[in-house]
DNA sequence: TATGAATGAGTCTTCATTCAT
DNA sequence: GATGAATGAAGACTCATTCAT
């Protein structure tokens, strides 16, 4: 990085300009609201300049893709606290999940709104670097291990597939409210059950679903 | 019904043979690939004709939406046989609806790929009429209710979050599959993992997160 | 034609026009000056106005290259007088390709500077409607047969391989001339020749190089 | 040459770099491919660059053109053998004018897709350095001139006519081939005539049409 | 000397929608 | 009751070229 020299870091800072003004439009107004031409305006660049950094606008939306999983994977390893009983510990990761995808709700929409390449377990990749994505799912792929050995989770779930359903489990909320701001947002009796609450009792069964029955 | 006249027949009838090409073009090309011109030249109509029986395409495709819950709520309907076991027939239902979604993915996708208006349990519009998505989730609530009575579950879950969180599960199944045709794909030390295997493994979490632990 | 209803007319009137102003630009600006945008300004329409005519710039070009050798089998038939000795009259047809090429040498350039299909001599697709370039193709054809039977022409020639030369030949001179405006234009001596006694010398060659040796 | 300094040398390499790359591209991907952003990226220079060695691509152009010449020019020459007879001689100069051309189709192509200036047979400019088309026009002219006195061509041929008809004919073959690659591919019979085959009876009508009558 | 950065103009094409007829 | 005609806006992307550094 300090080996830089200035015009990469020149060029690195335009980027990063490109790649935040980009983030915003898609935050504000999704996916379908991203283009190029929309980009060069509000960055005061011509369209043509766009592509000096970034070879199609496919690319560009790739790195906007990554860079959420990248910010999942820090809030997630943030939430983690070893200190803390699985019980909690595991919870607070879910909700990381949930929350880091409802902050920028358009971004986690457009991720999943395109092909998106399959997750390789056994990477037989080796070589290939780690994506963020992968490091998400490793992620809950701890917890699932670590919820059989010591959490009190059924110690006969298969991982990888007990991993992929947390998966699903969470995606599953986060795109109900994406697409729903202010979901579940229904009235019980005379107490109005707000989002946060529901998450954690979406959360709980999500939990009560993988452990052991007694 | 019976009371319409004969024009106004006539014109049920080509807003259907719209509204069923509209559908066919959804399936096939997705939700972007849905454009009123191309509708207009498979139907042999002229776009403004479209005009003359749906205001904007937005509300053509609200009309897609309706009917595809109204398909769920047939065949969710059609999954119920009151002399199975709860057990079976909950597993059942839930199936149902992950299988009729990813019948036409591009459909359950477009359904809620658009602002969903929200699902009012103590509907205080008691004049309008329930739609097809009020019925389908219904159903879910009454798996719930019947779970809580008879099958095995906890007896004091809330019912208005439970149903939604076994919406949210169900939701999260489909979009994942509907994104990524084939998931989870993956293999098992030697075995390969079919789609349909995680479902019911899926499927088991969703039951067994709503059930009396002991 | 006549039987065409008064909103088919008048769209075909369009079309003409459009396509008028297509040749023009063609003719005066090259195959790389006519675009679809620059059309549409020419003709007071919106570019997507010409969509509604031609479903693509290609397939309008396409239409001017039909109309191009429409033109020069027009002008080829016209040549044609029976009444007359071969020898003047073929010199005639030929000379008559190479006009109708120097028009609007621009055309002829823009007709073989794109993929250019094969001239099927035993069309095995009886039902296609014959082009024009296969009509002027016969043209020669017969010219050469002629030639064969009453013009002098090598008895023994192949009429396919010299049809073939004698359009090779054709398409040299027009292709030369198109490019190089007043083609030859070199002083002989005190003299200046004229490219249009050049086209004379030239058919005598290409007349020649199909003749019976004594 | 040797009197260059060794910054000449330098420049002059790098120039020599660039007119190759854009051969290649030229050759592989026609005009319309050649492009010099793309010409910079392949050479690892800057666009900029390419303008310090090139005022215009126009003019990058044109020194291709020159080089496509200066290699018809060698092959010419390394065709000529004063001790075979004229006739397989000249039919020989010839076919290596088609096959130069067809080597590269495209460079021919482009030699001829833009203004060309004349030929002056007389040249005024006399200090003006001779070009190498210039010499490959010369190269026809003394197979007239050789033909007219020992190869049965006809006496009392004009020489710069017959020159430039003779170039105007091999033209129109290496326009049409490279145009339509495999042309004339017809078959004859149940013979398939083969584009080298059709070469040879071209040439002979070339030939023949120069030759004297009987 | 070479380049990084930038641009203005242009390419074809598609869209949802309207309005006079 | 339907349509033919039209449009303005937008889409991604590429080009030859320039200029300050």
């Amino acid at each position: 990085m300090s080996t830089a020299t200035p015009a990469e870091r020149r060029k690195e800072n335009i980027r990063r300009r490109i790649l935040q003004a980009a983030d915003e439009m898609l935050a504000q107004e999704g996916a379908l609201g991203l283009s190029i031409r929309r980009l060069a305006e509000i960055t005061d660049y011509s369209p043509a300049a766009i592509y000096r950094y970034f070879p199609s606008k496919e690319s560009l939306v790739e790195e906007l893709k990554e860079a959420f999983f990248a910010r999942l994977v820090d809030n997630l390893s943030a939430s983690v606290d070893q200190s803390i009983p699985f019980e909690t510990m595991c919870r607070g990761g879910l909700r990381t999940y949930i929350e880091t995808a409802l902050e920028k709700p358009n971004h986690y929409l457009a991720v999943f709104s395109a092909p998106v390449p399959p997750i390789d377990t056994q990477s037989d990749h080796a070589s290939m670097p780690e994506t963020s994505k992968q490091r998400a799912f490793e992620f809950l792929q701890d917890l699932v291990k670590e919820g059989k050995a010591t959490g009190g989770f059924d110690r006969d779930l298969n991982v990888d597939l007990s991993t992929r359903s947390l998966w699903v489990g969470l995606h599953g909320l986060a795109m109900m409210i994406a697409h729903m701001p202010g979901f579940p947002n229904f009235r019980d009796g005379d107490a109005f059950i707000k989002t946060s609450d529901f998450i954690d009792f979406y959360i709980d069964r999500l939990v009560t679903g993988l452990e052991a029955k007694s």
